[in-house]
RNA sequence: GGUCCCAUCGUCUAGUGGCCUAGGACAUCGGCCUCUCACGUCGAAAACACGGGUUCGAAUCCCGUUGGGACCA
């Protein structure tokens, strides 16, 4: 029987998860759920300098949010832990230490200072830059000389030649020349792992099956699986996706302006909508369906049918995600999400009548991209809010839109409150006395009604205002008075 | 400089030797719908980086060039 899937999330807590990164944590997630297998959450954070818990936390934030649920992770669950770097520092030693014992590593007590000569010396000569392997060759009394001295010292391992293969799930057969590697440092003088080293180590003692991570890694594997060959562990399979890239072909950064997802978050992206779009950058369904879910992702989702191209990031595409899960929503959960937009505009939303608010985001829903979106259009509906646009004031001042909403106010002081159903017929009859239909009607009575150009169907607005709050906004129209 | 990765419309991609006069989606432009915006709908423009092979036949296979990227330092 094959063993238990296990793959991992090793974010670096040094920043805000960003869409590349919650990108990988998806590809992990949904590859385990279809392989009925574990993931786990683990965090490098053996930078101490550049790491923080509060960057933790808010990592963890966003993958729940993404709708990621880890099975083991630094917060208690799993028996694999611990599951951050910097609590594991003294096994990478201990680990450093076997292979220094066993011979398959070595100390360099090389400086600063020489490396950089050699490095300057190299390049000068037109070589690559990288470690000549001078204290391969030092003798056991130079050794215990250094030592005495109290030279500080790395813990190298000696690459050696030859040529490294491996099948990796996403580009195949890959084959590595080992005479491009120098001897690598795997404990550094203040005893801290290296990245390789620490990773081999966890993802071997956390028995990880599959290593899906970016392209940027695909180059250190050859080192990895040399040190699984150096303690003698089965390597896992490995899977090296592509990179999302900025609009200008490099990784994406913080030079592209928004990146992390707690900043789609807050803007009022859904998770499904991001989730969608970080699959379809790279992958199409086998129905060719643009549009997919998490479920259908566990059903059909591969590795191997991933592209192999570094997709560009379009915020359009993104936009365009997310207007279409909106408009699918229905009201009662957008009402919740949209509840702090809404309280932070000034909508007292527990005060409202929720039928009312039902109403409102309904027709809202169909207008914006993104939640926080809805802001632009509240003063059509909520009186504490409601304004009058600079253009909107143009088309009020014509003598020929005050005349049309002067005959409305008068049919509407004159007609008796208004069921729901009325106002079609109350239209008609403006239309007759005025003489105006169409564009010419519609646009002073929009501007007047609602403040703005543009917004949701008249038909559908005037019945949600009632004809009390309908004529309040004509007179001020009529009055040209700022509200 | 070495070791590798990648290469189809502006963007995401379909395409695994004949079904390709290269399909879809986003974005763009135009028509329709319509009081506006949005939606929807119809249509237009838009690509196999280049050069060699292999083959009866190549976007698809091989090699080289070019370009982009990663890692190494």
């Amino acid at each position: 029987m094959a063993p238990t899937v296990r793959v991992r999330f090793a974010p670096a807590p040094t920043g805000l998860l960003h869409i590349g990164n919650a990108r990988t944590a998806l590809f992990n997630y949904v590859f385990a759920k279809r392989e009925r297998g574990r993931f786990i959450l683990r965090i490098e954070d053996t930078d101490a300098e550049r790491s923080s818990e509060a960057f933790v936390q808010a990592i963890l934030e966003d993958l729940r949010w993404l709708g990621i649920e880890w099975d083991e992770g630094p917060d208690g669950k799993g028996s694999y832990g611990p599951y951050r770097q910097s609590q594991r520092i003294s096994l990478y030693r201990q680990f450093g230490e076997q292979l220094l014992q066993e011979g398959k590593a070595y100390k360099c007590f090389c400086s600063r200072e020489r490396l950089e000569a050699l490095r300057k010396e190299q390049l000068s000569q037109g070589l690559m830059p990288r470690y000549d392997g001078k204290c391969r060759l030092l003798t056991r009394k130079e050794i215990s000389e250094k030592e005495s001295e109290g030279v500080p010292f790395v813990l190298r391992f000696p690459v050696g030649r030859g040529t490294v293969l491996f099948e990796d799930l996403i580009h195949g057969k890959m084959s590595f020349e080992l005479s491009g590697i120098g001897d690598f440092i795997i404990i550094r003088s203040y005893g801290i792992a290296d990245y390789n080293f620490a990773c081999v180590i966890d993802d071997h003692l956390m028995e990880i099956t599959h290593v899906i991570r970016g392209d940027d890694h695909l180059s250190n594997t050859p080192r990895q699986i040399l040190l699984y060959r150096a303690f003698g562990w089965e390597p896992p399979q490995f899977a090296h996706h592509p990179l999302i890239l900025g609009p200008d072909r490099t990784p994406l950064s913080k030079r592209h302006g928004a990146t992390a997802v707690a900043h789609y978050r807050q803007e009022g992206f859904l998770p499904e909508a991001l989730l969608n779009y970080l699959f379809l950058l790279g992958w199409t369904p086998p129905s060719k369906e643009e549009f997919f879910t998490i479920e259908k992702l566990r059903e059909e989702f591969s590795l191997s049918s991933l592209s192999r191209n570094a997709p560009i990031h379009s915020r359009q595409k993104l936009e365009w995600l997310n207007s279409h899960y909106i408009r699918k929503m229905n009201e009662n959960r957008l009402l919740t999400l949209l509840t702090p937009s809404l309280e932070k505009a000034g909508i007292k939303v527990d005060q409202c009548e929720k039928k009312y608010l039902l109403e409102v985001i309904s027709l809202l829903k169909e207008n914006i991209t993104v939640l926080s979106q809805v802001e632009e259009y509240l003063g059509i509906f909520f009186d504490e809010k409601f304004a009058i646009e600079e253009e909107a004031k143009k088309i009020l001042k014509h003598p020929e839109n005050q005349k049309i909403l002067q005959e409305i106010y008068a049919i509407l002081k004159e007609s008796p409150k208004k069921g729901e159903g009325s106002w079609a017929s109350l239209l008609l009859k403006v239309e007759e006395r005025t003489g105006h239909k169409g564009k010419s009607l519609y646009a002073p009575l929009r501007a007047g009604i609602t403040g703005k150009m543009k917004g949701p169907e008249l038909a559908k607005i005037l019945p949600l205002l009632g004809q009390e709050r309908v004529m309040k906004r004509l007179k001020i129209a009529l009055e040209g008075e700022d509200p």
